[in-house]
DNA sequence: GATGAATGAGCATTCATTCAT
DNA sequence: GATGAATGAATGCTCATTCAT
């Protein structure tokens, strides 16, 4: 009958809380103040949730690596023995429209992607998501390859290429949104992965359930 | 009388000084003394020659801008009326083994854009470098179309998707380098324009000077 | 759960520091550590009780405000319809003997005025603080006409005088106190006042309390 | 045949230029390069005129000293043997409109009070100013006493009040203005001095010249 | 769990002064 | 005389972190 513990509550909040201010100001400006501000709470009572400021940026991007691994998942069992579809998907789960629309979800990643350059700790955490999407889409690659539906000799450099259009989108999205025409994102990285695969059709256009 | 002004080159030093502490600690922890000790001067100094920390920065971003215009000039003049030789030197020029090699130019730049999505002054130089290359690449994707060597219908779109893909490979270099292949970058991207723009042939291989 | 706060006490501590240091070194040799180590505090909490330096010399000036308007309040209702004692007692609550006699007082006020000249915000307390004296002088003496003991055909103008009067005492008491005869303050003032506001008797001596 | 030696000129251009600054920064924040900026001179020239930055501001003291004494020379000897037109001159000459209209120079007088509290050299210089005022106005008051145009005990006692009510119009004049009805500076502090001095007559009005 | 006071190191910036040219 | 680079100490302020309550 002890008192109901509310720490994934209140972590939740303090993680929620970081994304938007390091959205607004990076993570070296977002200071524990203007987050736990941010959250509603006081700042004595970050520090009881979390030891230290970088604690909340890990829990930040492990947070984003989950929800990643948790779309990738559902969204490669919606199409089962379909590589096409599978890539069409993995292609518009980060680009379709709606995506790149949500500006603090862009800037925190790309803050994410400048951090993981200097922290040994967020590197790997980083490098963990990148590398899951990669490995993925490696692995849809090598079936298509199997099926001849696609065709190339080395399935890793064309999975690290269609990730790295996908992460550019994102950095552009972020810094020169006009830079992109509205909506041309995702059609193009189809068009570019149709060269890089040899792909003999266009991949598959599936309507976006919200 | 008057003294010989040495301003040219102390801004030189500390704006490249500001360049490998930013690679290593990202701008918020590179400080005027860490600057200061890199460059070898005082840091009253610094501030003799640069009356913020962040004009330092915009500095170091308008030294790479002149840089990219310069090389993207002398690059479209090597191969007049050649969309695709010039198509294939503007990948190289990024993308081509030894450019991306350089990764305190990659975390430089990376921590740029980052920067880019708070800070006013710098977004504003960052997106007219960004959209330097993407008006050039667009230059040359028209050029291309009229002679029938490309085909789109949006070559505004597959510019940014250019853009995009190069930005990403500076991206994954710059936190995941093993996620690519070594000297895949430039191949993959040929590829992936080739989808884009409906090449029949290749784009041509050139050997790099330098 | 909650702590108990101390910021009242705090922030009395750090602002009789300030006119400590100020009435020593001014307001802008007045440096945070200086004014920690007079209140036997650290600098960093110094800030976490006021926001600013400037704060710090705002409620300076608002207490020494309160502490006026304090005083007048008493000594006015000490001498109901007499605005000859009232007025006395004005003059001796400012020149006494014992008031001008407190140098960091007066230096402190002193460093305000001029303080007041440059900084809106001090300023804008400044005057209500002036004001607010000459606003009660003006009545006082309004009264006085009225009960024909005052004569006076610019009440504004004399109260504004009286104030002056004190005002220069300060001044002089501050920065040359030898030229002014011990105790000579009060009793010239009221002989100014008698000329100014054409009495037929002296004003009042009372004894002073405290 | 030595070039002539523009010192005087130099050292004339930074008193007057640390005048102005001082009037809108103090003291403390008039940094030798606002000064410099001010004069149209170089930060170094500025040091090669003056050993020290509070060197500039005795410089400045002492310009304003010799002024007033020059002054109050040239009005003493305008109406010899007549204490009482000398009086009303020395008032006129403080507190007449237009005097202390002169915002910049009040400003400037009562940022040099509050320097005087702490700055020993200036506190000198600065009581060797308002010292010669009163030892005049006692001359006058002695003269006028002798006269029988003037009854006091105390002519120091009431110089120095003199003295005091003049200073205390600098002082609200540049932080209150406007709680001093326009013009009424003067007639007040002689209606005053017709109480101190217990005159039979007001003080004579003069026409002032421009 | 929660609060908010307290700490102390670190930061960008200012500035009087010196000095080589 | 004059310039402007150079110095180094000082300053107000921020902030992650600790801790008593």
């Amino acid at each position: 009958m002890t008192r109901a513990s509310n720490t994934d509550l209140r972590r939740a909040q303090i993680t929620a809380a970081l994304r938007r201010v390091m959205a607004r100001n990076g993570y070296d400006r977002a200071s524990i103040s203007d987050i736990a501000a941010e959250a509603g709470l006081t700042q004595g009572l970050v520090h009881y949730h979390f030891k230290s400021k970088l604690e909340i940026l890990v829990a930040v991007l492990l947070d984003l690596a989950a929800s990643q691994d948790r779309d990738l998942d559902q969204l490669l069992a919606a199409s089962p023995d379909n590589p096409a579809a599978q890539l069409a998907a993995i292609i518009d789960l980060h680009l379709a429209t709606g995506r790149t629309a949500d500006p603090d979800a862009l800037a925190c990643w790309v803050t994410l992607s400048a951090e993981a350059i200097r922290t040994e700790e967020i590197r790997l955490v980083y490098q963990s998501v990148t590398s899951s999407l990669v490995h993925r889409l490696v692995s849809v690659i090598q079936a298509g390859v199997k099926q001849k539906v696609f065709r190339t000799a080395t399935p890793d450099a064309a999975a690290a290429a269609i990730a790295a259009s996908i992460q550019g989108y994102f950095v552009l999205a972020a810094t020169n949104r006009a830079a992109i025409p509205r909506g041309s994102a995702s059609s193009c990285v189809r068009s570019m992965v149709a060269g890089l695969l040899h792909l003999q059709r266009p991949l598959p256009t599936r309507r976006l359930r919200r």
